[in-house]
DNA sequence: TTTTATTGATTGACCAGTCAATCAACCCTA
DNA sequence: TAGGGTTGATTGACTGGTCAATCAATAAAA
């Protein structure tokens, strides 16, 4: 038990109880004394650490948003046209990704973004890296007219299977998830060009 | 100024002042004083009316989910087939439905369903009943497993468009929204059975 | 000894819910 | 038609509880 060095620790312990205690509770209006028990901390530390609620819950946010970012990249590196497109459809869709744990957290985040103009700037980050990503894969393969409003489709897609996944009894399934959204795709792809 | 038979009146405006001041703050974390201030009575009242905050709220999405029933019930009579299937696309983007204020409140329901069983089963309600709708109308056109694909897509596509829309900074139009699912729509209507 | 880590205790703000007290309308009945 | 009683409407003030944030104090490492 290491006295020394303790921040870095506390840190990345304190943002996953921060996840984990806004998944359970579905709301960002979590405390901090429960963000602190869950990493067996006391909530003053947490304070120390994070000087308040407001910056923990960004710092909270920035993890998920790099750690979805860094997927990404990860997944499409090398990868060109249909399996670009293929794997930025399915980062979303990982189970890392599209644990319930995640997708709670994100979902609590989009509606407090509403009116929380640093968690707004923050979420509208991921929303264009999507949209521009799926732009710059889907170009080559249709108009650009007909790429803009595919990626705008995935995009929403994507964001209103998140909401289902999360409001979800059972355990609904990834694949089934990946299969719609690649529907899309295809039938997009597919589309006789003129067919205004 | 009737001093007598308020209780309709009162109900009526601490429901609405409930959806305004959701709709404001993007959380249902408002305040009972705030609520009862937005319908020019004091908090006490709003207790005695609806006994708790819990079930104000739980009053205000019922309001909210019967709006919508209502709307839809009308958009949809006397109509079958593509023009049923249009009106279901549309109800959800009308001037009434689509309005921020409303799609706000509707959004942190969503969230707050999550942990709150009521609101939970009030919402599985909606959910159901446009899949449902959906599903009657798209049975007729495609097969039994292409019509429950597409009827989940498009919902889906509607909740994403939902909260994009809650988010959006400028004036994010209805318009764009019903031809991006109506798109979806025509595409899967026009597939070429069996190039599963 | 200085710095880092850590906490218990406390403070000040805020909030849901309660209550006793007013006020206004309506309904008798003499 | 003038009271007197009843009921619904309404509120200000209060209470018990919760929470973010602060601080002074302790312990351990350097």
């Amino acid at each position: 038990m290491p006295k020394i060095g303790m921040e870095p620790l506390r840190r990345e312990a304190l943002i996953n109880a921060a996840i984990s205690a806004i998944a359970e509770k579905g709301t960002l209006a979590v405390t901090m004394a429960d963000i602190a028990r869950r990493a067996d901390v006391s909530s003053a530390l947490a304070h120390h650490y994070f000087g308040s609620k407001e910056d923990l819950l960004a710092a909270t946010m920035r993890h998920l948003l790099s750690e979805l970012g860094a997927d990404a990249r990860a997944a499409v590196s090398g990868k060109s046209g249909m399996a670009r497109l293929s794997a930025l459809i399915h980062v979303n869709f990982s189970p890392k990704q599209f644990q319930p744990e995640t997708v709670a957290a994100w979902l609590a985040f989009y509606v407090e973004a509403q009116r929380a103009p640093a968690l707004r700037r923050l979420l509208r980050v991921y929303t264009r890296r999507l949209h521009t990503n799926l732009l710059v894969a889907l170009e080559p393969l249709m108009s650009r007219l007909q790429a803009e409003r595919t990626a705008r489709g995935i995009g929403a897609l994507i964001d209103g299977l998140y909401i289902r996944h999360a409001l979800a009894e059972g355990p609904s399934d990834a694949d089934t998830a990946i299969a719609l959204v690649e529907d899309y795709l295809s039938l997009q792809l597919s589309r006789k060009e003129g067919a205004r």
